[in-house]
DNA sequence: AATACCACTTGCAAATATAAAGTGGTTTGT
DNA sequence: ACAAACCACTTTATATTTGCAAGTGGTATT
């Protein structure tokens, strides 16, 4: 049920695993094709994505264009709400970090990018993101 | 799936509407019965309510006691791991605050609190939560 | 002693999420 | 030029989750 609560607005939209997954493959791994993030670890069914992109794009999150050289290729990317989420999953993974065993490839990825200089590092990491929103 | 990503390791937890729900509950409405989570504007029934405070206390983000007047009356309370969550869910609601309408109830006492000055904010608000949780 | 309250649990229908296979177009390789 | 492979999805069928109503075994209140 919807409700007035504004931590409510942001859950209703992506208080979901499978669209945060998405997001943290456009965010940390430079995912931009749909094989892409059908590919990840986690092993996202392509009803599952096909659906969770469709609500992104819906809410804005992400945008979809056509790659220039590939007609039929289609590439996702950031918008700037969508960037605007990195400070949620920077501290998803801190606590993360925190609480699960820290024996994991990723973990430099998100980790090594937030702790060392937290805010600076997120606006290096959002000036990133931005270029390939705009490109 | 199980994947080795720290992020995933968090979603796999809290990735879910209700669950960081029942946290906003605790941590910011200052709620501990049972019926009072029951009694939330997003309406959870039952049946996800007793799940999910049974999933969130197996992995010790919440603590389960019994109220000493009321010998039927179980207090439920944040552990640590559980106000570690803060900084998420002040982040989800300060990107709702910025994409989602502002005319709502809720919004200053999660918005406010976090603000102004977010960090001294963060940790006056930990203390607090610490009280709560070792009294 | 009866009634109300408490934190759940149970049973079941309905809604939702998911995996597996298929589709229609595009590009690649020969 | 033609077949095979690739692309981003749909469709179909099954599995899981959810909401609802009612019930349980206690405890507190009147």
């Amino acid at each position: 049920m919807r409700s007035d609560c504004p931590l409510n607005y942001g859950l209703e939209i992506f208080g979901d695993k499978w669209t945060l997954l998405i997001i943290r493959d456009l965010m940390f791994f430079g995912k931009r094709y749909y094989n892409e993030f059908l590919a990840s670890d986690e092993g996202i069914s392509t009803t599952v994505l096909a659906d969770r992109l469709s609500l992104l794009e819906r809410q804005k999150i992400i945008r979809k264009r056509k790659d220039k050289e590939h007609k039929q290729r289609i590439v996702y990317s950031l918008t700037e709400k969508g960037i605007d989420l990195l400070p949620v999953l920077i501290n998803i993974g801190l606590w993360s970090d925190k609480y699960a065993s820290r024996l994991n490839p990723h973990r430099d990825i998100i980790i090594g990018a937030a702790k060392k200089d937290y805010m600076s590092g997120i606006e290096e990491m959002k000036r990133r993101l931005y270029d390939i929103h705009l490109q």
